[in-house]
RNA sequence: GAGGGGGUAGCUCAGGCGGUAGAGCAACGGAUUUUUAAUCCGUAGGUCGGGGGUUCGAGUCCCCUCCCCCUCACCA
């Protein structure tokens, strides 16, 4: 910086740029005008640049300039627009003033007019016979170099890249690029249902009840109840029911969902679920369903089934391998489920290695059965469910919203897609029957007092029941984390890079 | 929550056996009449994440603390 004092401005705010700002102001020049009237895009001068070179007709774009390469009485600079850039070519001494030559600098916005052109090394150019600066960047952009795909010194730290967001996309095509992508896929989505037939509604995010997962919420009050407390939506599932319930039979919503738990490359606290419900189905029409969907998405974002992830092969290719809690339970613990023990299966949960011997006691005194069985097995399987697959017919205690598993009432009719070793969701037989849903609800309250997981108290849902009772049809539902489905199509590892801004603990 | 790695100029990184901070790129000034990771000459830019301690002297050693990344545990 050839000048550090920066009058009181936040840091980021460059003494240059503010200086060349104030400069053009000077000169009558509004370094932030009201609109800009683009005939083309980047993209389209690309798309037929021998015709456009050819006619010689005026283009006016609009973009962003990434690099200025002064060569004498030539000025060469990178016109980008997201992932796509064309060169821009001014003479000086021509029929741009001076002045915004002087003052245009990289991270500027700019709308140029002028004709398409070959410079004599070939480049695909665009000569520039007008110039505006349409905005004055007054922050440094963290450019580097590029050529042909590859960038030097361009920004790394995905600090930065994650808490600016907007500097990731100004800086890397790559990271513009996943989250267009990103969106695409949330509208192949929303394209498939409604094909299906499917209405798309909405559930409330504030919630005096909540319910339709186990998790932690965030807890908040509303100001014009007298303060009355109420939770940010852990799931919409009990919202969704309602709609059943009502007589819509199809629904979905994709919202955020707000889990007050931990953050890790997998979790983000508030994230994005789709979720539908699909009247007189069973979760096995739902199991298609998923498969069908998200191969839809393979093909479409992928161009096929097979592809790359996290140092592996996927392959998405139908039937998906299907994984039955109660066979792997049976093998497992090598006696029948009636028959074995939670301390049995804290036994097995030790000599996998799963559970340390001095933690065995308290483990078996706080989880269920149930979940006690769904730690051993997903340790078990950890190494076979890379490969798409779906683990089903959990065990009954940890499962309050599903009905019984056809002849073994132990169990239910559930399903979790595992892709690439994630939990990518949780699926159902939806339990219907308002009796059983009510002893449920109590089963499941009594099992969790004094656990540490009745985090707040959380009266039963009622109004959901009262629905319930009202009379819900048979109903196939699926809930799937987006976030991880993106993260697996685009090939991140971590959901920090498919959530625009995720949750960070630095505050500003 | 546990373990490991890291935080030095706007960006990418060196330095680290304690002696008072470096490079490349970016920025700024200049040269170059078609360049493209342009090149060349010059200038400026850092309380080395924060706090405390040891020392004549700490980016470098010790303690505390904040933040980031990875692995593990819980949750989608």
């Amino acid at each position: 910086m050839a000048n550090d004092d920066r009058g009181g401005y936040p840091e980021f705010f460059s003494p240059d740029r503010i200086a060349s700002r104030a400069r053009l102001l000077e000169a009558g020049i509004d370094p932030y005008p009201y609109s800009f009237c683009e005939t083309h895009s980047v993209e389209a001068v690309r798309a037929d640049f021998e015709r456009l070179a050819a006619e010689g007709r005026e283009l006016r774009i609009a973009g962003r300039i990434a690099a200025i390469r002064t060569m004498g009485k030539s000025v060469f600079a990178d016109l980008r627009q997201g992932a796509a850039r064309i060169q821009l070519y001014i003479r000086k001494g021509g029929s741009v003033p001076e002045i915004l030559i002087r003052e245009i600098a990289p991270g500027d916005i700019a709308g140029v007019a002028g004709r398409a052109f070959r410079t004599r090394t070939g480049e695909e150019s665009i000569e520039v016979l007008e110039l505006s600066i349409l905005c004055k960047a007054a922050a440094e952009i963290p450019y580097g170099k590029a050529k042909d795909g590859r960038s030097w010194y361009a920004l790394e730290d995905v600090e930065i890249k994650r808490s600016k967001r907007y500097l990731d996309w100004i800086t890397d095509p790559a990271s513009l690029e996943r989250f267009r992508k990103r969106s695409e896929i949330i509208a192949l989505i929303r394209e498939y249902m409604r094909k299906d037939g499917f209405l798309e509604v909405e559930t409330p995010t504030i919630e005096p009840v909540y319910g339709g997962a186990e998790a932690r919420p965030f807890a908040t009050s509303i100001y014009a109840l007298g303060n009355r407390k109420a939770y940010l939506r852990i799931s919409p599932e009990l919202y969704l029911k309602r709609y059943i319930v009502g007589g819509f039979p199809k629904v979905f919503s994709i919202c955020q969902n707000f889990r007050n738990e931990g953050i890790d490359s997998r979790h983000n606290p508030e994230f994005t679920m789709m979720e539908w419900y699909e009247a007189y189905t069973d979760y096995e029409r739902q199991m298609d369903r998923f498969e069908e969907l998200t191969c839809l998405l393979a093909e479409k974002i992928r161009g096929g089934l097979s592809f790359e992830y996290a140092g592996g092969t996927l392959s998405l290719e139908r039937p998906w391998r299907r994984i039955r809690v109660p066979e792997v339970a049976e093998r497992l613990l090598r006696k029948p489920w009636d028959r074995a023990t939670k301390e049995d299966i804290g036994d097995a949960l030790v000599s996998a290695g799963a559970l340390r011997p001095g933690d065995r006691a308290a483990a078996v005194a706080r989880e269920s059965k149930g979940a006690l069985l769904m730690e051993l097995i997903e340790h078990a399987l950890a190494g076979e469910l890379f490969q798409p697959c779906f683990l089903m017919d959990h065990p009954r205690d940890i499962s309050p919203l599903t009905k019984a598993r056809r002849g073994n009432p132990d169990f239910v009719e559930r399903f979790e897609p595992f892709i690439a070793g994630m939990e990518v969701g949780n699926a159902y037989s939806e339990l219907t029957d308002p009796v059983e849903q009510f002893e449920r609800f109590k089963a499941q309250r009594d099992a969790q007092r004094g656990t540490g997981k009745d985090y707040e108290d959380h009266p039963l849902d009622e109004d959901f029941l009262h629905a319930m009772a009202c009379g819900m049809p048979p109903t196939g539902g699926v809930g799937f984390g987006v976030d991880r489905i993106v993260m697996i199509l685009l090939g991140a590892e971590s959901i920090r890079d498919v959530i625009a801004f995720p949750m960070r603990r630095a505050q500003e």
